[in-house]
DNA sequence: CGCCCCATTGAGAGTAATCAACACCAGTGG
DNA sequence: CCACTGGTGTTGATTACTCTCAATGGGGCG
């Protein structure tokens, strides 16, 4: 296991206002503070694997990690992409059904899995910021089934991106409807989200790329010139501007 | 609204030791029998509308009910089925992303939102219960996507059969691996949340009939002659023995 | 008893999968 | 410095599964 302990404290962290910790208290926070521990994985590694002991819970504090099944026949869908401030673990449980690996490097904030459920059982701001997390990544799971299940292979590339460029994008400082982000994902790794091939992901981004409504440079920096015109593509009628 | 208040007490309910009440003390029942009202819901009604204000939150007592979303050209996915002892609503939100709707006639026990929001605040026995069936949602939602993004239609139909069976199906007495069960859906439904067109979902159950994997009785009666032999039908390798 | 909704079945069209070849880039070693 | 190599991505040709359009059948309810 490639796990490199970082010293590091809760001050400067760049998810600290929007994971599970957002809203403790300094003293809640120094509870948290003294059972975590900070992990690098590299991109590639396994995490954790389906059905195994998971001995902790973590937020993603940089970088992406993917939930994975594969079928005997060796079928795979990616289940969840799990980015900066979202929550990878089952507390109560002693394993996940999904494989968890490093899509790109990912730093991981741990804790002890035993000792975060003491913490849940007796500081609210946690327990309750995590039911909140968790009620938003189930309606996220569940809006997921409307681009697996009724989306056509270009809406869905798009849906795709649009997530990213909103997760993940930087503005462009003198037109804010152009934003670029870096993809985390390999074609195969798109595809296995989509539920498509990666032949025909690749052929998506190659017309997305064709009709203007992305720019490509290299392997993974992808720019929307125009943000608007990516969430037709996508059927997305949200502005993005809701939520938390 | 067609809603029919019932007289009627946790003591007999039959989702009492699987619902979001189901680890409550006397007095903390007590506490939620006071907020409680019961509605009955008809076959196709509205229960609540996305993006609508939403003053309960709610646990399926019989019926079965859906979650849904209807993209502007009219495409629809089914998010989710909410079956016996299946929580509705999200705390600490005024509204649903998800059309909810009466697949069939629905007993639902409500739950005034705001007060339930108390009750979470100071009964860690309901708030825990419903972090943990939360969380088990989301793995469901998750596991979900592996139908819509990697499933043949044989094999999605075969998929919802064994989710239904495992819930509502009746064993039978002589034949333990007999299942007999009665579908709450129309084609039409089982077709939206399958991401199949209603003749696709038709056909693969006139096949499966053909086959022998099913019998049917009338329009909605359905019997498993042989539960393993449908999970392999549906790439199921889990024997439904674990979990809760 | 008759109507309407729901379900079934058929024929043809279209999108994505499959099979296959080639291009590109990064890292490696001669 | 450049050829080599393997992983990754692109593009093309063909196949196959599901969708679409269409007609018919059957069960339940007024």
């Amino acid at each position: 296991m490639p796990l490199a302990p970082v010293q590091e404290t809760c001050a400067g962290c760049p998810i600290r206002h929007r994971a599970v910790c957002a809203h403790c208290e300094p003293q809640e926070l120094e509870r948290l503070e003294r059972i975590k521990s900070y992990a690098d994985i590299a991109a590639g590694a396994p995490i954790f694997f389906a059905g195994e002991p998971m001995r902790h819970v973590a937020s993603v504090v940089s970088g992406a990690a993917i939930l994975s099944r594969t079928l005997e026949d060796g079928r795979r869908q990616i289940n969840g992409l799990m980015l900066p401030s979202d929550f990878i673990g089952r507390p109560w449980r002693e394993t996940i059904p999904f494989d968890v690996t490093a899509a790109s490097p990912v730093r991981l904030c741990r804790f002890e899995r035993i000792a975060f459920e003491k913490i849940l059982g007796d500081t609210p701001h946690v327990s309750e910021r995590l039911l909140s997390m968790t009620l938003d990544d189930l309606d996220a799971a569940r809006d997921w089934a409307v681009v697996l299940g009724r989306m056509a292979a270009r809406e869905r590339i798009s849906a795709f991106l649009l997530i990213l460029a909103r997760r993940l994008g930087r503005t462009d400082r003198h037109d804010p409807s152009r934003v670029t982000f870096s993809l985390p994902l390999t074609r195969e790794a798109i595809a296995d989200l989509l539920g498509l091939t990666l032949e025909t992901a690749s052929r998506q981004m190659s017309a997305l790329r064709r009709d203007g409504v992305i720019e490509t440079e290299g392997r993974s920096t992808v720019i929307v010139p125009d943000l608007a015109r990516l969430q037709e593509e996508a059927q997305d009628d949200d502005d993005g501007t809701g939520l938390t």
